[in-house]
RNA sequence: CGGGGUGUAGCGUAGCCCGGUUAUCGCGCCUGCUUUGGGAGCAGGAGGUCGCAAGUUCGAAUCUUGCCACCCCGACCA
């Protein structure tokens, strides 16, 4: 791993500025805070999207829509959740446009300003809560479990390619429940979906936990959230989910009657995942040579490169390779053979392995004499010749060895890079050296932003698995039962 | 919105301090021949409002003034 490959978001974002996202649309900056994703870009979210999709269907989730415009009064309704947005929402005033007078330039036409504003959804709780009033009467509505895949748009002051763009997309899910303890374990069954995917599609280990107070989601009564560490020492939030309580309930009114007829609030929960997760894929893996990406994810999992010396080598060898192909297809494998004849063997095996995939076949004449195929895994770049026969079999464990091999390579360095730190000196110098620090803390807010003022880490979580432990506060020495860990974030 | 920086071909750049032929080089692109088991070689070619505007000057990429855009750091945040 290179530090000058891996030290900053932007950094990848250059490398991959031609091959995953691109915000450079235009010239607009507000735009530019927007992202273009690329083709191959895309087909990786897609291959995302399926496997929580079928995650969510598999925990009784439904798909549904809801509009991207909030009418500025829902937004109003949940004080705590709109003090949280109201600083970066994109506000429609009118719904207009005409052409000026000097017949050239278009303006927005002033009589055709709207009553009320529409705020683009920074987030749906509150156009949801309002439609979901209409929905639930008993509990027999209950548990209503529904998920949304869309866009939403926050106007952040500063963007970074991947990790916080101005529009990104997402699935937000949004759940009803009878009672709290229901709530809660909704709440924490979707924090396990988001652990089992990342860590079983994306190859990527992470701790999960809760939010202290402040980094709290606006609304939220408990947030929990997985953390992953990138190979430059910066822990990324990779997902959250929100025990709601009752808050949006009471603002938007939506009670149910329970089986003895009296009448209650429901209880709520929120959860996501974003496109940021394609930043935390690339950062997570990466190396000098490129993307590389874990086979569960990848666009294709084989690409096959021809190597040959004129027309009649080169269709003796598609031949041979169409007949691999069916089989290794018949196994289920995402396979592309590129058999085009403007770019040399050389040229694709440096392309492919910039892409990410994470098996690469070269067959040329030598091969075609003994039957053998050239196999480079794309995360170690191991080299063997292999014999044709039986060739699914073997990308298959080969395919199952990878996803195996980066995940534990991302859990090593994730372990090297953790420390326990029990005085603030030593607090410092692990925080500056990156990587996840164990400390205690006395869980006041003023000795979080006391800390973060001063070295720049925040409380990433207050890991759910970790075991009590009486301690002294690393800043204050106040009494404290528990480590929570800190780290650098993006 | 504060602090710093940069604008020259699709991308990356030299030239600017000290004004002076036809604006440099690399990548990429196009054509031809030779090549093809790790990003090919040679030859030829196309591509430019030097961010914009005004000024100084015989002459401005270069000096002056104004404006614009973008990047980085900070506040904000998934």
């Amino acid at each position: 791993m290179a530090k000058d490959f891996t030290t900053r978001a932007e950094d990848y974002s250059k490398w991959y500025n031609d091959l995953v996202v691109r915000a450079d649309l235009a010239e607009h900056s507000a735009v530019r805070g927007c992202m273009v994703i690329k083709p191959y870009g895309y087909a990786i979210w897609e291959k995302m999207q399926a496997a929580l999709d079928k995650m969510f269907k598999d925990t009784g989730h439904q798909n549904a829509y809801f509009p991207l415009f909030i009418p500025k009064s829902y937004l109003s309704k949940e004080a705590a959740h709109v003090e949280g947005f109201a600083k970066e929402c994109a506000v429609v005033t009118h719904y207009r446009l005409k052409v000026d007078e000097d017949g050239k330039s278009v303006i927005v036409d002033p009589e055709a300003k709207l009553e009320e504003e529409l705020i683009i959804r920074p987030t749906s709780e509150t156009i949801i809560w309002n439609t979901y009033k209409n929905w639930i009467q008993s509990y027999r509505d209950l548990p209503l479990l529904i998920n949304q895949w869309a866009n939403v748009v926050r106007w952040e002051m500063r963007t970074r390619l991947f990790l916080r763009t101005a529009e990104f997309l997402w699935q937000e899910g949004h759940t009803a429940h009878a009672t709290k303890a229901e709530a809660i374990e909704e709440a924490e069954r979707m924090l396990d979906v988001y652990a089992d995917f990342a860590e079983n599609f994306m190859a990527m280990p992470v701790i999960k936990g809760v939010k202290s107070e402040s980094e709290r989601f606006a609304g939220a009564l408990e947030t929990y959230c997985i953390e992953a560490l990138m190979q430059d020492g910066k822990a990324l939030q990779a997902g959250t989910s929100h025990f709601l309580g009752q808050n949006f309930a009471k603002a938007f009114d939506v009670k149910f009657a329970d089986t003895t007829g009296k009448m209650d609030y429901v209880w709520a929960t929120s959860w996501g995942v974003s496109t940021r997760l394609m930043g935390a894929l690339v950062m997570a893996h990466s190396d000098d040579n490129g993307l590389v990406l874990p086979p569960k994810l990848a666009p294709y999992q084989v690409v096959i490169v021809p190597i040959y010396r004129g027309e009649e080598e080169r269709n003796m060898i598609a031949d041979r390779v169409e007949e691999l192909m069916v089989e290794l297809r018949a196994k289920g494998f995402s396979v592309k053979f590129d058999n085009r004849d403007t770019h040399k063997p050389g040229w694709k095996f440096a392309e492919y392995e910039f892409k990410g995939v994470p098996v690469r076949l070269a067959i040329g004449p030598r091969d075609l004499e003994n039957g053998t195929i050239e196999v480079v895994r794309r995360d170690t770049g191991e080299k063997e010749i292999l014999q044709q026969r039986d060739l699914a079999n073997k990308i298959d464990h080969l395919l199952e060895h990878i996803q195996k091999n980066l995940y534990q390579k991302a859990l090593d360095f994730r372990d090297n890079s953790s420390h326990v730190a029990d005085n603030y000196d030593e607090f410092k110098k692990r925080i500056d050296a990156g990587g996840f620090v164990y400390a205690h803390w006395d869980g006041t807010p003023e000795t979080e932003d006391r800390i973060k003022n001063e070295t720049k880490a925040t409380i990433r979580c207050i890991p759910l698995d970790g075991k009590l432990e009486a301690g002294k506060c690393v800043l204050t020495g106040k009494p404290s039962k528990q480590r929570v860990i800190f780290a650098k974030a993006y």
